[in-house]
DNA sequence: AATTTAACGCAACTAAGTTGCAACAATGAT
DNA sequence: ATCATTGTTGCAACTTAGTTGCGTTAAATT
């Protein structure tokens, strides 16, 4: 399954992630969004474009679900699987471009890691 | 605020920690204790445990909460800031006593890491 | 045993995310 | 351009993890 159909909907949800290049909680994305479409509606696109290699998820501190864009991903393969960040003072949350490399783990295969980190971004920065 | 009365909940909630060593998620907990206990109950002994350094807690695959024992934790501080190993087969969430190293990040200040691994455990590796 | 107050059970609630279905609209064919 | 097809949307109802308020129960202390 993927995007097959450029509607207004869509349109509009990649407008979002085009403005902004931080992250975007679901929960912001719903509420920002309440007047141009459902909510429903908003969970469905952003299953599709995650499926299409658009944008990728992951989840922030609550365990609430998060997207940005995709830099090098395909519906085929997600290389998109860096850490994030995410701010404890404004909420605000990042991808980043480094690598943390994880150990060889006796016993056990990796397949998936995710990394989330807390702290003070730039802005909020002493 | 922490556990000040050994009541016979509290005592319940924590054999099931000690007879398990890996972690425990708290749908399973609450589930598996609903005849000795309402849920509400089960969800506030968490808590205290856990600011008493008893356990700590993480957040498994689906953002759902999970709690393990802790090793080296007290009020003041929760040492316990290891990664976790989810098996995408069967489930089992385990602590890793690994450490990794996260890079500094320029212009930001991490304090709090959470790592997830997922991959195949010892029991369902090939 | 009486008193104090933390802990408990219960029911109702909150909020993120999902589902089913009828109505709608983007796309390709005519 | 119009029609038919079928993917997409809105809506309402639902599911489920986790929380809250409050009256009752039961630890701990005297």
């Amino acid at each position: 399954m993927g995007v097959l159909r450029k509607t207004k909907s869509v349109e509009v949800v990649l407008h979002e992630f085009s403005k902004d290049s931080s992250a975007i909680s679901v929960i912001t994305l719903v509420e920002r969004l309440q007047l141009d479409m459902n909510k429903t509606t908003v969970y469905r696109i952003l299953n599709k474009l995650e499926d299409d290699g658009i944008v990728h998820s992951f989840l922030g501190k609550n365990g609430h679900k998060w997207y940005a864009k995709c830099h090098n991903c395909s519906s085929a393969v997600h290389k998109d699987v860096h850490p994030h960040f995410q701010c404890i003072s404004c909420g605000k949350v990042e991808c980043l471009e480094i690598n943390v490399p994880i150990p060889d783990i006796p016993n056990r295969k990796v397949e998936v890691s995710q990394i989330l980190l807390q702290g003070k971004c730039e802005a909020c920065y002493d």
